[in-house]
DNA sequence: AGTTGTTGTAATCGAATGATTACAAGATCC
DNA sequence: GGATCTTGTAATCATTCGATTACAACAACT
């Protein structure tokens, strides 16, 4: 079903420049994608997300397949990004050099949860390497990775595969939405105080404020302010 | 479109008690839904795989999403019972006694790699945990394990965080297929290497031995042997 | 032999969904 | 102020897919 509930809301859709409607979707498609899978996301559920109509989504990206890509290409850049600012930021040489770069990117790596649905989206990539074409760029992605924390960052071969593991198993823990539950089961809470560490409150917090509903009734063009609730005009 | 392909080969179905008929359904589905995930498959790709038609699959389990359920809930058992199985070996006690245990479940956990599509349908399951009726069965899963490692085991919570993380990782490897380009890309061969070790050739013979193909023609009766082409009868 | 239960399929239905087409309302430019 | 480009939607199509129905073949039991 194309949108059943009332085709966009009573104001018609914000015209805006196509460049930055292509990084609304990006946005709103990295959520959906995140959510549900490449399979189980629907470009009409994007469409609801980003606020406008369905066959504008397709039109923008060609196809849906496309469009998954560019949300994996788009996640990549962001990870690799904020990496690579941190391993070129000046630090002292030491004993422990390695183990405090270490802890810097894996900090990094959790505040990326911030941007909706970049790690999530990742994850989904990376499960879905069956698929011929997306399986090869989540592969191509994913080894861009570890040759950077080789190269760039000088990690050891067993510095990588912990540092790796780590990032799985945190994006599992996201992606099973154990936060969640956090206050109804005491193991959960304990894996989550043991996985989070001092980035607990932080990940609470980002997921708490989440629930994109994409089911529900398209989203309101996004005043500037949420409270205020007067009608501007 | 279900089963294009000319329906069922030749040779009409061999009928078989239900019971078994069932069992073999479950392990094609663990490897359909291992690979695509619960929306990327499809209950035709597992009848299939499976030898027989659509219609006689949903019959079986209700609907898909109840034979992805059955599907999850094999899977955490085979699990649950070769981790207990090893807990509850004899063992000596001594300094490194939980590392020693720690690398058998480990092994063991590779092992599963051996009954396809276990390990995979139980990722797919940790992925889902947007949908409210699998991700519940997901959580309850994820955590059964987590008071497995902690009560019976005796862990204590990092080293279940680094177990679980290992598994994570090893997870997304096989998800994302990288035993696939072993011998293309030197930087997954190191990974691969550094992260199987010892169990290496196991995983690599394994993934070789895959492939479902869950797109092409109906499997055959499979007849007792593989060889022998003669035309028995 | 006839009845009944089990194991299976062919045919088909209806909903969902990606994609296409046709069209409209603003911008922009001369 | 008209032509053209950009930004957007409504309507609709074709396909896929889970599910349902109706039926057939075989087994088992009296």
């Amino acid at each position: 079903m194309n949108s059943t509930s009332a085709p966009e809301p009573a104001q018609p859709t914000e015209r805006i420049p196509a460049a930055e409607r292509r990084e609304q979707i990006l946005a709103a498609a990295s959520r959906v994608f995140g959510e549900r899978g490449y399979s189980g996301a629907t470009t009409d559920q994007v469409a609801r997300v980003a606020g406008i109509s369905q066959p504008y989504v397709v039109r923008m990206f060609g196809t849906k397949e496309n469009l998954f890509l560019e949300v994996l290409a788009r996640a990549l850049d962001r990870l690799v990004t904020s990496f690579r600012q941190i391993i070129q930021e000046p630090r002292e040489a030491g004993p422990a050099a390695t183990e405090l770069l270490a802890s810097r990117l894996g900090a990094a790596y959790v505040d990326l949860i911030e941007d909706r649905g970049i790690l999530l989206s990742l994850m989904q990539a990376f499960i879905s390497g069956h698929n011929p074409v997306i399986g090869a760029k989540a592969r191509a992605g994913f080894l861009e990775i570890y040759r950077m924390l080789r190269d760039e960052a000088g990690f050891p071969p067993d510095t990588i595969r912990e540092f790796l593991a780590d990032g799985m198993l945190f994006n599992t823990l996201l992606a099973i939405r154990l936060p969640d539950i956090f206050h109804e089961d005491p193991a959960a809470a304990e894996l989550m105080r043991c996985t989070f560490r001092g980035k607990l409150d932080v990940v609470l917090d980002a997921t708490a404020a989440e629930s994109t509903d994409a089911d529900a009734a398209p989203a309101p063009p996004a005043a500037g302010h949420v409270d205020a609730a007067k009608d501007d005009k």
